[in-house]
DNA sequence: ACAAAAGTGTTCGATCTACACCCATGT
DNA sequence: ACATGGGTGTAGATCGAACACTTTTGT
């Protein structure tokens, strides 16, 4: 969505390709040397940041609706996607000041007020997790800025993204060893430190480190390499990796534990 | 909604009051004497049954309208009531043979293709539990049956309500020991052979009956009376009742064990 | 030899599971 | 006294948490 046109067709037709009143917001965390962030934009002469959202193609499923607005930000195909919560409270996406007459100055459009952008929303949150060294964060066209904030650092955020950006955390911590999160956030082979410095970043906690081996092995998505690596003046690490078949299994069902 | 303005005006503006293209779905169990049951409705004139929903007023919060269509159906009020996961599958809500056509003859309304009714929908999935003892059904008006269904022998539902019954049933397993669900199914004081039942017909297994209350009073929302219930030829057994205090926070809270 | 990071094993307490017998009551 | 359902305690296994020292490597 770049040219005027293709922003003409969005406000005038996007009804007839969208699902109206219905929308994805996306809580997308990047994970890099113990640093955990967040995905944000703004919208346009609206003040304070949001989520990431977007519309539903009438031709898409849920996933793959979130799935392309995550691409469309990170550029990132194929990241674990998961489904946290659904906000709908009347007045959630009100925002003070922002009215069809302003938009319609943004965008080079007229808008209406009865618009179909305008009206009510309910909004499905999904999280995924990348790399946010390897991403290059695109806005989208209701936006200047989409850039990755800290997660201990955050601005309050515009409409209920507050709320949400609570629930995607809490979720992802609870579903960190029944999902392997992890993959896409190492390199193909990694250390015990890595690993161990990835899980402590995203549960925001210390985990001993004599422990976490023997749950992750006994979780059994990772295995260790015959390998090691050189890493300077130290004794030289193992290598692992995750095991494809059991990570791709526990992607569909879950790791169940009882 | 019963006299035929009222069906009308739901058709021709109803989209002024409800959010068009969201709807939500109850999965309401109902418990009663070891029997698991779930309430089901039909659609009038097509074969097959599937759960009770409804739109969402624009005034509403969305567990707002999933407990007015809960009492819609059930005369319930104030049931726990826990989202449990958003369906937005194209093509999840076509039924065969089903038109337009046929549902203005039967609401005898002018039915066009491009109702408001006819178009995509995306639904919020709600579950609850109540006595089904407790509760006569009542159809909605586009249904003329609405019936308690034994758990363990349910027809093949309508859309994606066999997907729907089996998240919803996975959610409350899993949030039977952290959300207090219990009340409202048992009568306010009660035995520990009756809580016991409750529970295992819940979780669809046996739980053993000499670990069971140990468990109840660890967790604390329930409490031992100094009374005895006389109940003929047997030993009495003491009575027990939920402690509100705590009950009330592991509502809003759940119950956090680590 | 030293600095820096890797790697590893054991103990303790808490929790979960399995299991069988005596008690209270009304007829 | 008997039939019926109520109520209770313990031992063993498993899991999770806490904890400190030795090994490897390059300079």
């Amino acid at each position: 969505m770049n040219t005027q046109r293709e922003i003409n067709d969005f406000f005038n037709t996007g009804y007839k390709r969208y699902v109206p009143h219905v929308s994805i917001d996306c809580a997308i965390f990047g994970y890099h040397e113990r640093q955990l962030k967040i995905l944000l934009i703004n919208i346009k002469s609206v003040e304070g940041m949001c989520l990431p959202g977007g519309y539903i193609k009438r031709t898409e499923t849920l996933t793959e609706a979130a799935g392309r607005i995550v691409e469309e930000r990170t550029g990132i195909k194929n990241l674990f996607l998961q489904q946290f919560k659904t906000f709908g409270d009347p007045g959630r996406a009100t925002v003070r000041g922002m009215d069809e007459k302003k938009l319609s100055k943004i965008f080079g459009v007229r808008i209406e007020k009865n618009n179909w952008i305008m009206d009510q929303t309910i909004s499905i949150g999904f999280y995924a997790i990348t790399d946010f060294s390897q991403v290059k964060p695109k806005p989208d066209f209701m936006s200047e800025f989409c850039k990755w904030y800290d997660i201990d650092q955050l601005p309050h955020l515009l409409f209920d993204h507050d709320e949400m950006v609570k629930e995607a955390l809490h979720t992802m911590r609870l579903q960190l060893y029944h999902y392997p999160i992890g993959i896409n956030l190492l390199p193909e082979k990694f250390t015990l430190t890595e690993i161990h410095a990835l899980y402590e970043t995203l549960l925001g906690k210390k985990l001993d480190i004599r422990n976490f081996p023997k749950k992750l092995m006994f979780l059994g998505v990772i295995k260790k390499l015959n390998e090691k690596i050189n890493i300077g003046p130290h004794r030289s690490p193992f290598l692992y990796k995750f095991d494809k078949v059991k990570y791709n299994k526990a992607l569909k069902e879950g790791i169940i534990l009882d």
